[in-house]
DNA sequence: CCCGTGCTTGACCGAACGGTCAAGCACCCG
DNA sequence: CGGGTGCTTGACCGTTCGGTCAAGCACGGG
C-alpha cells in the first residue's frame, strides 16, 4: 500500500490505527471487525482499505509503532549512564515505565506473541533489545561486576520479570506503586549479580 | 452440558479436547473453526456439540485440564523437600519441566491470557500457584534465610522468569538445556536472595 | 474556475462462521 | 430379541466476516 497522503490523510490513518489499537487491546484482535472499527469512526468501509491492504497489516502497523516508540524510550533512558549497571537498570526501569503508561501496546504485544502471523514481526525488535541489554551485562562480567554466564539468557530473564509484573498491573491485581518497580529491578539485579556481593 | 458418558463417549470427548488443543496451539483460537475440528476427527457436527455446549467451553475444558496437570506436578515435586528455599527451588523446576513438556497447554495458557473471556479462569489456578510460592517466600523470610520483601510479588517475579524463558524455547530461539533451567532457578534464588550471602 | 489527485461512500460479494435439529444408528440390559 | 439411552449424521440456518468497487465528493495548484 504505497499512498500519497495528504496532510489529512495522515490524520486519518493515524485515527484508525489508534481507535483499532484500542479495540484490539480491550476486544481483542479476531472479535473487533473491520466494520466495528470504521463505525466506531464513523466513516465508510472504503476508508479502512484506502489506507489499509487488510486487518492483518493494520495491526502490523499499530505493532511497528509501538516497538519504535519504547525503543526511543530505551535509548533515551540509557544516554548518560555511564556503567554497564547504571545501562542495565535505567534500561529495566525505562521499560517498566514504558510498558506501564502504553497499556494499549503493551496488551497488544502480549497478544501478538501468541500468533504465529505477528510474533515473527515482534521477534526483531525484542531481539534488538535483549542484545542491548546483553551486551551491557556482557561488559559488566568483563568488568568484573558479575559473575559469568550467558548474558542472553540473564537478558532474557530480566524481560521476563518486567513483563510479568507489568502483565499482573494491567490486570489490576497490582497497583503501579514505586515499591512494584523497585522490587522488579532488585530482583534483576541480584538474579545478575548472583553469589557476588553489590 | 451434563451428560452421562459410556466409556465410548468419555473417549470421543478426550479426542476432541485433544485434536481441539492442538489446533488451538498451533493455529490460533479464533481462527480455528468447529468444522475444521470435527473434519480432522472425520466426524459430523454434532457430535461436537454432543459434547460441548460452545467452542468456548471446549477451550475453557482444555485448560482447565491442563491446570490440573501442573497442579498436580508442582504437587509431587514438593513433596519431601524439607526447607522453604528447597521447596521454591523445586517448584520452579517443576514447573519450568512441565511447560517445556506440555507446548500445548503452555501456548494456550499464554494466549487465554490475553482474552477477557478465558483470563479469569486462569487467574483462579494461576493465583494458587503463585500463593503457594509466597507462602515458601515468606516461610524462608521468617527463617531469616532471606531478606523482608512483598512474597508475592517475589512469587510473581520468579513465575516471570520461568514462563519467558519457556516462551522462548518454544519458539525455537532457545534449546532446552539443563544450563537453560539452571540459569533461570539461579537468576530466581538470588533475585529472591537479594543482597544476602547463599 | 476547473481539473486532477486524494479521499469517501455504502451497497454488494462469496465464503465461512457458530450453532441447530430431525432423523437414524449402535450397543447394552432385561 | 425388543427397547431405550447414548451417540452420530450432515443438511441447514441466520449472521457476520474480510474485502471489492463504481461512483461521487473535497480541495489545492495552476
Amino acid at each position: 500500500m504505497e499512498r500519497n497522503l495528504t496532510q489529512r490523510g495522515e490524520e486519518r490513518r493515524r485515527q484508525l490505527m489508534d481507535f483499532a489499537a484500542n479495540r484490539f487491546a480491550d476486544n481483542g484482535y479476531h472479535p473487533t471487525s473491520v466494520a466495528e472499527i470504521v463505525e466506531g469512526l464513523g466513516v465508510g468501509k472504503g476508508v479502512f482499505y484506502w489506507y489499509f491492504d487488510s486487518k492483518e497489516e493494520l495491526l502490523r502497523a499499530i505493532l511497528a509503532a509501538g516497538q519504535l516508540d519504547l525503543r526511543r524510550r530505551q535509548r533515551a533512558a540509557i544516554t548518560g549512564a555511564t556503567t554497564p549497571m547504571e545501562r542495565i537498570e535505567r534500561g529495566i526501569r525505562a521499560s517498566i515505565e514504558w510498558s506501564l503508561e502504553q497499556r494499549v501496546f503493551f496488551r497488544l504485544f502480549q497478544f501478538a506473541a501468541t500468533d504465529d502471523r505477528f510474533a515473527d514481526g515482534l521477534r526483531k525488535g525484542e531481539q534488538i533489545a535483549v542484545r542491548d541489554a546483553a551486551r551491557h551485562v556482557s561488559d559488566a562480567m568483563e568488568a568484573g561486576e558479575i559473575p559469568a554466564a550467558d548474558p542472553n539468557l540473564l537478558a532474557h530473564s530480566m524481560l521476563g520479570v518486567s513483563t510479568h509484573l507489568v502483565q499482573l498491573v494491567h490486570r489490576g491485581l497490582l497497583e503501579a506503586t514505586d515499591e512494584v518497580v523497585d522490587t522488579a529491578v532488585g530482583f534483576c539485579i541480584y538474579g545478575v549479580l548472583g553469589q557476588r556481593q553489590p
